[in-house]
DNA sequence: TCAATAGTGTCTTTTAGACATTATGCT
DNA sequence: AGCATAATGTCTAAAAGACACTATTGA
């Protein structure tokens, strides 16, 4: 009933998954470790609690996530727990997995003020072999963007601070794998009323220029829930180059 | 970046929330500390994982719950991760929570085997002070479970095998705490058709006999989800006694 | 004026909310 | 018969789905 002294530490770490949107497509902030087990082999943002730092578990994430990768993300929770005796070759282990989405500009301002470190980008679609149970950790944290974005305004955090209407359907389009109408998809959000006008405009080309929203300021960083999750069209029609 | 010596080992515990009916209202079950801390107080039934024995967390949780109940639910899910160095005084530590649905005879059966042991049962609108964390744990889990219930088949796991639509439907609106619309309900579950008729009727008292109802085998302990949440009316009509 | 994207309108279909009505058994 | 609960039907209102249409810019 009480842990035995035979029992080695149980090994407790946090493991992060970042998203970010780049090329139209949604993929994966990937390191690679710098020690043994799996040296040098791609791996999740992730290491030990430490516990004289790290006052919970969400702090010992983002402490984790900014000296791996040098990134703030502005959204960043829980995602589920693994732990068992045989997904760390070092012995029984708790993964605390944690979720996160980020604007690719984000990226690119942390890559470059940390040359040496880096990280690497993957399409979701094509993550390579990780290391330990990694690649399982993706595909739930996968999971739970795709279910949440469909009652949430989640995807909004993978936009920079200002966006067209275009680039909030084309995201929402990009991470659930579907297409969603125009215009069922902006009534909705109109009268969510989760969006506030820029008052300047912006051209895509040559052509009219699209008005520039962004998250209301009362709710910014606040996910805002729908009562019912969007609408999905009927049959087989799938957002481009997306199943 | 790697793990220091002057770290203590951090603690790994499980911790499950168990709920069932009792009396037609929502009820958790507590165990009382047979050691300290906090001994003799209530707290959720839990305990240390054992690395030799469970072979993962969902197995931890599964032992810790007979052992300490008696009772095997036919529905355990994980729950969410606490973990501070706060919230034990032995140290930093990890609750894995757990969230488990029982239907009350099965209760009943577990309190009688093993009369020494025990637990209590708890109104979840009165829960006691708990020992740790574990009032806050209860509250992740009622709101999981009131947030899921909305759509999804999860009530039914509060049910006996066999069951009227009166039941399910009083069961539903105990969990939400609010009136749900017979007829919309009935015609919901119809149209799912995740319910099978059982050829026995079964009498109320002296009036009209209910069709007794089971989950569709074929889905039976299989979690089923809804396109959308069920219809919660506009306003403040309550279910009898809920807020 | 045309190409190309932004943004709006409108019709149809579906689903839910409200509530009336019928059904069935018991005493 | 009459009551109490079970079960169904119907009307209305509100969303969603589909898709056509108008608007606005630069070339």
């Amino acid at each position: 009933m009480t842990q035995t002294n035979r029992d080695r530490n149980i090994i407790v770490t946090v493991d992060v998954v970042l998203f970010a949107l780049h090329d139209k497509r949604l993929h994966v902030v990937l390191t690679r470790r710098p020690r043994e087990p799996y040296a040098g082999q791609l791996a999740l943002p992730g290491g030990y609690v430490h516990q004289q730092e790290d006052i919970d578990s969400l702090a010992a994430a983002v402490r984790v996530l900014r000296t791996k990768t040098g990134i703030a993300p502005p959204y960043l929770e829980q995602l589920y727990s693994f732990a068992d005796g045989a997904r760390d070759p070092r012995g029984w282990s708790v993964s605390l997995g944690y979720f996160a989405l980020v604007d690719e500009s984000v990226l690119r301002a942390a890559q470059s003020v940390e040359p040496g470190f880096g990280f690497e980008l993957f399409d979701v679609s094509s993550v390579p072999r990780l290391s330990f149970d990694h690649n399982r950790i993706v595909d739930v944290a996968l999971q739970r963007l795709r279910d949440k974005s469909a009652y949430s305004t989640l995807p909004c955090y993978l936009l920079p601070e200002q966006f067209t209407f275009a680039q909030v359907h084309e995201t929402y389009e990009h991470v659930m794998g579907v297409a969603l109408d125009k215009s069922a998809f902006r009534r909705k959000l109109t009268e969510m009323d989760v969006l506030e006008e820029c008052k300047g405009q912006r051209v895509g080309g040559a052509h009219r220029p699209a008005q520039l929203f962004r998250v209301k300021t009362d709710l910014a960083h606040r996910l805002r829930l729908l009562d019912r999750p969007l609408a999905v069209p009927n049959p087989d029609k799938t957002a481009t180059g997306l199943a």
